[in-house]
DNA sequence: GTCTATATGAAGATAGAC
DNA sequence: GTCTATCTTCATATAGAC
């Protein structure tokens, strides 16, 4: 019927992508501010034209690409669920583990950072990402302990509270070297990891192994 | 003998200090890419040429004004002296208490985020910021921790990274929830600095009350 | 050292053809 | 939807007088 062709809507549709994909790397690698229009324009390899085509204008386009990085973290910190038919031990080894590894991620890093430094300009984009992020493992954890008490396997008193410390321990003050742009080792990270660990375990549990 | 009396020498060197205040005022609230000159000359009360008199462009006034605030932030971190004679408890929570008092300050927040935001820009920031702040607090602790254990009041293995432990415990997941802008109420800091300083104090602690 | 006035360039956003 | 070319604004940095 029409001249347009499927593979036309297909290649309209790419773009919007590239320009998405493109306008994330270059936001989170050197900030709002020091990232063009034009560069994104050039990274995506479209014209400007058509970047003010299916965004309007660098804040939204900035508040999509923050969006979409978002949905990525999420799924990088989402808890495995097979968690739950472990020994409480290796089920807090893997979600430590699982945790630790997106928090390091360079990615990650840069897209904290740049939501951080941006929280003025776009006060809601803090939230999104707390509740993406970091909000969402410590209420899973906090659900995984509830859970667990119940069975009678641990013994703590505010679930919430010691999972936000569980993770804090984890971060360690390594997170903030690494978002410092300080050279934190893969050792450091394991023995921080170990540590904390050793630690919880000793504190909350009441099974023996 | 010359013109130039002492006041006006005075009045000269002022000017370059309200620049400087101005220009970490300006870059801490609104980040390096959304401060203009025009803007920090305004707020100083100087015209622009003048901010170019005394500081070599953009890049170095900032590099002067973060300097600038690390030395505040190290005045506020700074572990009272007088901490040394106290039961350990006690000196825990006045370093505790201090420690918490200066991170959830909003200037040193706001500057934390602006540090963070610029280290790819100015990577021997992050180092200088890091060991100004919490580098330099964690250090302290370990040095305490250990003087502690050499009087045998407490039983702590690796007193470095007890003290990095410690002091991530306090932070917990407020401060990151402070740097994306989320609200935190004062009771929320008062109750995790008290389930932390419990915690701390029942693992490692030899002494009796 | 300090000012007013200005050069120069970069970047957000759009007009109009296809 | 997509492009080329352009408009307009604004920010860094400087020139030159006092």
């Amino acid at each position: 019927m029409s001249e347009s062709s499927s593979r036309e809507q297909y290649a309209r549709s790419t773009k919007a992508e590239y320009v998405l994909d493109a306008a994330r790397t270059l936001f989170t690698e050197h900030g709002f501010g020091a990232t063009s229009m034009d560069a994104i324009a050039a990274a995506a390899g479209v014209s400007k034209a058509t970047v003010y085509a299916h965004y309007d204008g660098k804040q939204a386009l900035f508040a999509a690409t923050t969006a979409r990085g978002c949905e990525r973290v999420m799924a990088d910190m989402a808890i495995p669920s097979d968690v739950e038919d472990l020994p409480p031990a290796v089920a807090l080894e893997r979600i430590a583990r699982s945790f630790v590894a997106a928090i390091f991620a360079p990615e990650n890093l840069a897209l904290l950072r740049v939501v951080m430094a941006e929280v003025r300009r776009f006060p809601e984009l803090g939230g999104i990402f707390y509740d993406c992020a970091p909000g969402l493992t410590r209420s899973e954890v906090a659900r995984y302990l509830e859970r667990a008490r119940a069975h009678g396997l641990i013994d703590t008193a505010d679930c919430d509270l010691a999972a936000a410390q569980f993770l804090a321990a984890l971060r360690g003050d390594l997170h903030l070297r690494a978002l410092l742009g300080q050279p934190v080792t893969a050792d450091e990270i394991e023995a921080n990891t170990r540590f904390t660990l050793q630690t919880f375990v000793a504190h909350h549990a009441r099974w023996r192994e």
